[in-house]
DNA sequence: AACTTATACAACCATATGGTTGTATCAGTG
DNA sequence: CACTGATACAACCATATGGTTGTATAAGTT
């Protein structure tokens, strides 16, 4: 059984730059249920064949995808993990704001007890 | 009370192209608690300020961050929602791919009467 | 009003990106 | 082995990106 222990730090940059092109969230979106070769995948767009290869090469650096050889061609598999990863700062950020919200809170309650007593211009600089 | 009833189709591509850049995602990370400068958030990278006031640009566009004057600073608060907007695609991704293991496994329970009546040979092409 | 602080923006440069066409490689098939 | 199908990759081009410096504007401060 393959355990991968923990790739070290996700490069974050190609993930993000791979994912900000119309045409490659579309072949990961559609490599994550079919089973195309690049050939195929490039029937899809309205570019050549080289310019769908090259997409792919920049999703498969990205880690978003992988190759494996089925008879000639070469069928593209979306790679959950990569997604994963990238989820995962989103959610880091989501989770940074709520502790935020908690914060404010909190100094909301505390403060509470001296509303109306005068506290209300702000300084700022 | 305001209430966006829902922005129109997202432009990712923007978006995923802003956080595609480390300097980038660290204003973002610190925009969400922090209250800061375009000027003193340019204090904290080894780059000239126009650079920092740029990336600052760029996320605006994108709708990641937001920008309200305070006194004579325009202080950046990152804004949840685009993050949102990010996660959820990723979301949509990971479902399709839950959704496609549920079929294989369908598909497996199907075939399994099957099993050792000879069905073996993969057709590809 | 003059000065200072904070920001914006234009012009410029080097490199990266997204597309093209053409050529090379590589695995099945007759 | 010759042929075809599928992929890879190099070379090229136009435009975008990430940095720089310099100048302009806008809001506080004295």
């Amino acid at each position: 059984m393959v355990v991968s222990v923990q790739t070290a730090l996700p490069d974050f940059d190609p993930l993000f730059a791979a994912l900000a092109d119309h045409t490659r969230r579309d072949i990961v979106r559609r490599a994550i249920s079919a089973e195309e070769g690049v050939l195929e995948l490039a029937g899809h767009y309205p570019m050549s064949f080289a310019a769908v290869q090259k997409h792919v090469a920049v999703l498969e650096r990205a880690g978003l995808i992988t190759k494996r050889r089925v008879g000639r061609r070469r069928v593209v598999r979306t790679n959950l993990e990569a997604l994963l990863v990238a989820r995962r700062l989103l959610d880091q950020y989501e989770e940074l704001w709520r502790a935020r919200i908690d914060r404010m809170n909190e100094l909301i309650a505390e403060t509470a007890g001296a509303i109306d007593t005068g506290a209300k211009k702000e300084s700022q600089r």
